[in-house]
DNA sequence: AAACCATATAACCATATTGTTATTTGTATA
DNA sequence: TATACAAATAACAATATGGTTATATGGTTT
């Protein structure tokens, strides 16, 4: 994966509402309107944050009747995880800095 | 951990030139200048970049004459796989909800 | 069809983030 | 001591983020 996708992840997890809704998620299912009550922030607020996660592929979504029920993607959980490990390898850049005589060595 | 310290440590890897500084610390231990040659943006703000990471303790550093070496924290870096799939649990938010009759149930 | 409820979107505002250039601080060296 | 280089900090600008209220959309119910 690439390093802006990956920042693209981490910027999804990067906010307390959202990992605290990943955390709920992980008891179970939930629509928005049971959120709200959970937040001290507005059903749009809520709304755009669930949106994040979902664009994130963090969470999918189920509509049953008038109610959007998100549930949490564990698969993408530990594919972050995994990205984290195994970065885009960058050695090559480091030997071009050599090259060009660009490296710092002291000792 | 809180979730406000989760989404910090998310944050300081929120960003595809940090993530890209971090793979650089895995091959070897870097200093400032060697950084910047590898990106297209100014000294100062490769060095606003390392001092966020330094902060999140993803990095260490070490002077050595007058420049400063930056290390990779891997023991950090492990802390936060656990930290995602050991998220505080809100089974207790969710009673509560229960409690409140705020619950949906449809089938 | 009309009213209702859940969710999403629009328009907007305050603050945070990420870059810039100019300057300061710390260390080494002529 | 004066000069030079590495790195950090200050002041600032453009853009992104996360909240608000008002409104639109989708589906249910009377």
């Amino acid at each position: 994966m690439e390093f802006e996708k990956i920042a693209d992840i981490f910027k999804a997890l990067a906010d307390p509402t959202r990992l605290k809704i990943l955390s709920l998620l992980r008891t179970r299912d939930c629509c928005v309107c049971e959120l709200v009550p959970i937040f001290k922030i507005s059903q749009p607020a809520i709304s755009k944050h669930v949106s994040r996660l979902k664009t994130a592929e963090l969470v999918r979504e189920t509509r049953k009747g008038q109610w959007v029920f998100y549930s949490i993607n564990e698969k993408r959980l530990e594919e972050i995880g995994y990205a984290l490990s195994h970065l885009p390898d960058l050695t090559e850049e480091l030997r071009k800095l050599e090259q060009q005589g660009l490296t710092v060595t002291c000792e």
